[in-house]
DNA sequence: CAAATATATAGTTAGATAGCTATATTGCTA
DNA sequence: TAGCAATATAGCTATCTAACTATATATTTG
């Protein structure tokens, strides 16, 4: 089908999902560290940083910002995208949490 | 045409975008949580907890299973899962360096 | 060995995704 | 204002994905 069953799930566990779907593809998270690599936050330079055109680079900064993990500003016909800190952190914590879980879980022998 | 141009890009954001990927949807985001949330490791127990068939839970667990994030193990009749230590430390390592950058690069005033 | 249980595989289908070209929009500059 | 430059949108197509039902493959247990 196709179609995801989203209904069942609670908001927080779908909202973590769809930032790790936007980071799950190689060109969003080349962007991702591209942004990060640079100081000054770039636009559309990306564009000749991939293997991609235009309009497809246009469609996954959309898909990044769509769900928060980058912002973008209009800075003359430009436009400067940075990558958000509340959304690393956010994962950073997640990632965290479930770390130590998995540490906890092994010790309990689940092997 | 739904197909992504994966030459260009290097073999370790590759693997993170696939291991993204894989957490990229709801059912497998709830699997991993569900694993962690456990004291033992559970098999198809996953199947009650989840509003999807049988077949459609063990897709989903092969998927996790492809990109090293949750191992299988035989045990009788059932198969016992558990979330691969490495992988959460790894990701957990990665948003890590991720967010400090994004701090380094909000203090030079990329707004 | 037969029945039951647990998981995996095959095959199908609806819908989503990723790429492209062409075109529209928006903002600067001469 | 006309033209250029940067980004976004529209529309198309091939491929991938997520779900299902039906069936196969183990592995206990009677």
């Amino acid at each position: 089908m196709g179609l995801t069953k989203t209904e069942h799930y609670p908001p927080t566990l779908l909202q973590r999902a769809d930032v790790f779907k936007a980071l799950g593809h190689p060109a969003r998270l080349a962007i991702v560290e591209h942004l990060l690599a640079q100081d000054r936050c770039i636009a559309g330079d990306l564009v000749h940083e991939l293997p991609l055109a235009q309009p497809t680079v246009s469609r996954h900064l959309r898909i990044l910002q769509s769900v928060g993990f980058i912002v973008g500003d209009i800075a003359g016909q430009s436009i400067c995208y940075w990558v958000n800190p509340e959304l690393t952190e956010m994962l950073r914590n997640y990632l965290h949490h479930m770390h130590e879980k998995t540490l906890a879980c092994s010790q309990k022998g689940c092997v």
